[in-house]
RNA sequence: GGAGAGAUGGCUGAGUGGUCGAAAGCGGCGCUUUGCUAAAGCGUUGUAGGGGUUUAAAUCCCUACCGAGGGUUCGAAUCCCUCUCUCUCCGCCA
């Protein structure tokens, strides 16, 4: 949520602002809703002023004299036409919060213009495409592939993109989850193991609800959500909390699976194991002070990226236009990695600022050492990392002519071999 | 899952229909005393929204907020209903 202040004194900065993002949006109906609603509160609050007045003059009166009886009669007349006011008002207020809603998070001025994904600029290329296996093939044709994931039983037992981990498939996962957690421990994000059923306060704050309903599974008859990433969770810890100025910055990391609808989305895109259902993943979270989020984005993207060097994985860093920003971010980078078998690039991470858009609407401030008052923390997160997909670059680049995996050294030890097999 | 009790400000806790945004204590902040610390004394102390004023900060006015939502009433922290959460006991259980 952005602030309403801003949009109503400064309607047409916000205006251009939407307009780099190439987003569809009626701000006359939120003006609109949001002077309708002002202008009942004033209707109420004036009349509410009317009845606390003769409540307080009431007080002094004996019951039944004549005097008190009058004013009964003239107040009933006042507070039914509070009622009425009241029943408008709360109409109004709910309609220009949705309205609110419908407003996306303002981008950054380093944004680049751009309407599509081919706009987004390449900020950054790490490694050698060229020096991955010769015998690189995309990761489903490996022999003996669905022995390690097994995508047919995982179908039949619940559905298309649950596939199951089996053996060193099982392995391989826990080892990169293992490499992720332990990395970002040691770049001072402190591990927490939250909830991954979430309800719809936490989705709305993180910015899931309204605007991607249909993409996450929802649970009967509780009307809880399996999250898409926990960042929804780990988002919401501090919701409607204040923080102490000397606690920022907080960074803190989770693994959990994550649960995705995928609603849409068909073709060679979800082959194996690029787009599944189910994955797991680690996400880096930090609430920091407004001052320092562009910093702090800039360490988070480090602290991503470090974790493709170590696995010795060619990858690149987009900086996402205005159009392929979406709707909560101030600023984006992807990470993608390099698949030598598909010869495509895979995103595994996606880093960003999201400023004040998330703390407004999830209530998460912090009270400032100069002014004493509460204000909005700036959040950001970035995946650290996705699995699936650096998975699949991982069986790919380092495919070796026996049909072996050689794992890189980072992760050796959470491996416990040196090499994965099919066999 | 069953039965009961409860939810008040940063914390503890009083308040059963009107002058209650809410006693008291603790904590925090400021000042005084003190060589420093400790202690004591005095003062102060939430959040949000709207409006006036101002370049702005400051400030002033109004309104809301006693778990959430609804109801009764001229008037609700207080009475009624629903929900959520916490605690105790019983049951079940990794």
């Amino acid at each position: 949520m952005i602030d309403p202040k801003l949009l109503r004194e400064s309607p047409d900065l916000v205006r251009a602002a939407i307009a780099k993002k190439h987003l569809d949006v009626d701000l006359d109906a939120v003006l609109a809703a949001d002077a309708a609603w002002r202008g009942k509160l004033q209707e109420v609050e004036s009349l509410r002023a009317a009845q606390k007045a003769a409540n307080t003059a009431m007080a002094a009166l004996p019951k039944g004299t004549p005097e008190f009886v009058a004013k009964v009669a003239e107040m009933r007349a006042v507070s039914a036409s509070v009622k009425e006011r009241e029943g408008q008002l709360k109409e109004l207020e709910e309609r220009f919060n949705q309205a609110m809603l419908t407003v996306p998070n303002l981008p950054h001025a380093s944004v680049p213009e751009g309407r599509t994904p081919e706009d987004n600029v390449v900020f950054s290329t790490h490694g050698d495409c060229a020096a991955v296996s010769a015998h690189a093939v995309p990761h489903w044709e490996i022999s003996g592939f669905e022995r390690l994931f097994d995508f047919n039983r995982g179908a039949k037992v619940t559905g298309a993109g649950f596939p199951f981990y089996v053996g060193d498939g099982a392995r391989i996962v826990r080892a990169l989850l293992r490499y992720f957690l332990e990395e970002n421990g040691r770049a001072g994000y402190v591990e927490v193991n939250p909830p991954v059923l979430v309800n719809a306060a936490s989705a709305t704050a993180t910015g899931q609800l309204p605007d991607k309903e249909g993409q996450m599974y929802e649970t009967t008859p509780d009307h809880l959500y399996a999250v898409p990433t926990a960042e929804v969770p780990l988002t919401n810890f501090f919701r409607d909390e204040i923080l102490e100025e000397s606690a920022l910055p907080v960074y803190r990391c989770a693994y959990t699976p994550c649960f995705r609808r995928e609603a849409g989305s068909y073709g060679k895109d979800v082959r194996g194991l690029n787009r599944l259902h189910q994955f797991d993943k680690v996400e880096m979270l930090k609430w920091v002070h407004p001052s320092q989020s562009y910093v702090e984005l800039d360490k988070l993207r480090d602290d991503a990226e470090r974790l493709l060097r170590g696995l010795g994985l060619p990858y690149r860093v987009l900086l996402m236009c205005g159009g392929d920003l979406g709707f909560v971010q101030s600023k984006k980078y992807d990470l993608e990695v390099w698949s030598a078998g598909q010869k495509r690039w895979l995103e595994v991470s996606s880093c960003s600022n999201f400023e004040t858009f998330q703390a407004r609407r999830a209530q998460i401030r912090f009270r400032s050492r100069e002014s004493g008052r509460p204000e909005l923390v700036h959040t950001l997160n970035g995946s650290g990392l996705a699995v699936p997909r650096v998975l699949a670059a991982l069986l790919e680049n380092n495919l070796q002519a026996d049909g072996r995996v050689k794992l890189p050294e980072a992760l050796v030890p959470h491996f416990g071999r040196e090499y994965l097999s099919f066999a």
